[in-house]
DNA sequence: CAGAATACTTGATTCAGATCAAGAAAACGG
DNA sequence: CCGTTTTCTTGATCTGAATCAAGTATTCTG
């Protein structure tokens, strides 16, 4: 868990994405000379829920879980892949944070310390446009997480999640599911038990899954079953 | 349903939301001008998931209720009061609205084009950090309501929303529901049988209802069922 | 590589909550 | 004001999903 300060070769890979993307070049090496990067082992809980929001994260590497905790009981809110920040409304609202994250895999994360975001925020009309639409960004993709748990049961949520899962990884028949059961099952608000008997309950859809590797036989079939709809299941809008 | 220039009284009142309140008064005006009036009758659904956001709804008077659908299901998301904005995401991402609306009681709502609050964001920087924080405010708000219904069984949610409308009414032994049974069985994803039966179910922690009046009998009773967390049930942090 | 730990599956059972059905209460409308 | 409609409540039943319990497969570790 050594800090040290961030080495200019990881700039272009921050610099990408499109929170940064458009800014100044001067107010972005502002935010970069405060910036730490930070080794973790896998399995460490990196931000801890209630804690004050003192550094805006992106990741690098590894995947980092967020995942809430009440009364002894936890859940998987969402997964984040790099490169890309994370607790940003937390940051920017100098709140607690409402999620806590641990590392999956060992890997490597960028810190920056949440004043020097917000000050740079004032300085930088890009940058502030840039906050405002990731922000916006990420309140639709709850909105949406939230829609799905309300509105579909279990089964109809892992039939969605296959169809999204196929897009994402160029609409093959087959693909691998991106991480451990039963961190997926948490995601989709089940228990593992209960996943596993989902997979099954697919198979008149076409679904097979051995390990990790799914394969949607008839795309069609699955689609009839799962009813995507874009106000839920698309990313991008 | 007739459509007015915004009338010039009805300025104060919009001046003292948040979203407003700093804004140089020029842009103001600026947004002004551009605004209508709306008077709807009740029960009208006035936004429909999925339409463009042409505008940024300011409710006046009255209530409303977001609720979003799927294959015929239906469930209540949130419900604004005035005076507050709402569907502030897609008027910045430029993107469909994700909920539908419709009033509930006969009501007044402003618009303001959504084009025009982009152009001011753009020109105002106090505008554009009060957005920000409008932003980041509703997305923490949903990430809590998303916590919520994952890791609460339905009468816990009840009796942490009771806990919660209590604080709201200043704290008082007696308050009213401020909404109809079966809308707050909705909001707390639940049906309005059981809704009925939960409150009975917490009849031993104290509470006791009639028509729409609660009454906590004894509130650290009833704390100690709810387990409140104000990483959760706080609106305002 | 063997042993331990962890993840996954499967079956049996339980439970929370939905649905169905019908009556009571309240709100609405002429 | 009375009849109609809607909401709310209560009971009976059903169902989706959790829990409990064991066994199997997989991964980690020395």
């Amino acid at each position: 868990m050594v800090r040290l300060g961030l080495s200019e070769s990881d700039y272009p890979d921050i610099r990408e994405l499109h929170l940064f993307s458009d800014m100044a070049n001067e107010q972005f090496l502002t935010l970069m000379r405060g910036a730490y990067v930070q080794n973790f082992p896998p399995r460490i809980e990196l931000i801890t829920e209630g804690d004050p929001s003192d550094f805006l994260h992106i990741i690098t590497s590894g995947s980092v879980d967020l995942f809430s905790t009440w009364n002894g009981r936890e859940t998987s809110m969402a997964t984040v892949w790099p490169f890309s920040t994370f607790i940003l409304a937390a940051t920017i609202k100098d709140a607690p944070y409402l999620m806590s994250a641990r590392t999956l895999e060992k890997r490597r994360i960028a810190l920056i310390p949440s004043k020097d975001v917000r000050a740079v925020f004032d300085a930088d009309q890009s940058f502030a446009r840039a906050i405002v639409s990731e922000l916006a960004q990420c309140y639709r993709s709850v909105t949406k997480a939230h829609k799905n748990l309300k509105l579909r049961s279990s089964l109809e949520r892992l039939a969605n999640y296959l169809l999204q899962q196929r897009a994402h990884s160029g609409d093959d028949a087959e693909f691998d599911l991106r991480f451990e059961k039963r961190r997926l099952a948490s995601m989709l608000g089940m228990t593992p038990e209960n996943l596993s008997r989902a997979f099954k309950a697919l198979r008149p859809y076409g679904v097979t899954i051995e390990g990790n590797r799914v394969r949607i036989a008839d795309l069609e079939d699955l689609v009839r079953f799962a009813k995507p709809d874009p106000l839920i299941d698309d990313p991008s809008t």
